[in-house]
DNA sequence: GTCTATAGTCGGATAGAC
DNA sequence: GTCTATCCGACTATAGAC
């Protein structure tokens, strides 16, 4: 179930923490925990992290590298390959994390601790990520920007805001949908992402005047 | 800052408890915060409530009767006054949210408690909210593909998802967006909910061929 | 680098006086 | 219905042997 054999004390600390901090939650989450199902003595989490704090912030730059190097390429190349579409920059934005989330190395509990961490609003998990990973989304905006001219700087970052919800909650597995029992994983997820993108890219396009009654 | 006087004990730890829950998580949040913050004794939560656990439910129950209702209201006006059309729809949706979340009785904080709720996926909370409020996401559902009537059931549940979830993203002051700080809430609240149902609505009509290539 | 043992704190829950 | 006092388990973190 958890990983146990061939890694390192601190690569299993990291495994076991991030399929519990997916469960539980940060805070309902208990060193013990991690520590038992790692298989490590309890002393050992802190030799190698410090304290718990710590810990999390390290759960979360192992896979957030991985992410927002793979959103970053495949915009670049969506920008050099289809320029001035949208609809590839919004796939360079959602098929990454949704890749991850089929991930065989673990990564699929790691897409609900993203959810986990947007949720503990008023950590100091949510600087380190805004200064660590905040760049990525203000290359998208531009991105996104140059693909739909007539949007406004505040519309559009509401809208990217309801892009990152929508992604955020289909990753995690809330809400209605549940994958088909005979229904592939990969399957499943390759069209959460055409689902959100074309419903994205739609959304971002729409009409921007600002008006409050009927269409 | 929290409810002190005239409100009944039961009330107070109610109220402390949504904000602290908001604040910290469910998780995050001891009882003996709790009882401090409604300045009552430590016993009392027992008392009144039993166990921590069964406080959660209660402190939902309180406000998502009252938010349904609301919706479910809404939603019924909207479809009397404006057949076929999908923004009104969506309106009874939204605005039922953002409007407690600007509520002067303590609303505001429960708003981010059901993010959270969202995130502590596996509790046996997410049953007691399906359980007791998963119908009137069913008449939204009936409501909205009457509205769009191309729309594939399971596209349906797709986009709503995706509805809920950058309704939840945005009610909890995540992401980009910060107000301003000369602008009110209650204004920047009604500027959310102008721009999450044009969004939706948008997203919600996309064409619905099944494509993965471009616009 | 990994262990045992423990310090020191805080958690939820309850008993029983008033 | 509200209080004081307390039980007891779980927690993070660390000291110190190996």
């Amino acid at each position: 179930m958890s990983a146990t054999a061939q890694f390192s004390t601190k690569d299993r600390i990291l495994g076991a923490a991030e399929e519990l901090f997916a469960q539980h939650g940060f805070a309902g989450t208990s060193l013990r925990q991690v520590t038992t199902r790692a298989d490590v003595n309890i002393a050992a989490v802190n030799y190698h992290f410090g304290s718990k704090e710590n810990l999390v912030n390290e759960v979360f730059r192992r896979r957030m590298d991985e992410m927002s190097g793979r959103r970053l390429a495949q915009l670049k190349a969506a920008l050099q390959q289809h320029p001035g579409e949208l609809e590839p920059v919004l796939a360079a934005f959602v098929e990454p994390a949704l890749a991850m989330a089929q991930d065989r190395h673990g990564g699929g509990a790691f897409i609900r601790v993203i959810a986990r961490a947007y949720a503990e609003k008023n950590d100091s998990l949510r600087k380190f990520l805004s200064d660590q990973y905040g760049h990525v989304l203000r290359d998208f905006a531009k991105a996104i920007a140059g693909c739909v001219p007539a949007l406004g700087k505040e519309q559009l970052y509401w809208r990217l805001d309801f892009l990152s919800g929508a992604l955020t909650y289909a990753m995690a597995d809330f809400g209605l949908i549940k994958r088909p029992a005979g229904l592939p994983e990969a399957a499943h997820r390759a069209r959460a992402a055409r689902e959100l993108i074309r419903f994205a890219a739609a959304g971002l396009q729409a009409d921007t005047t600002d008006s409050h009654s009927k269409a």
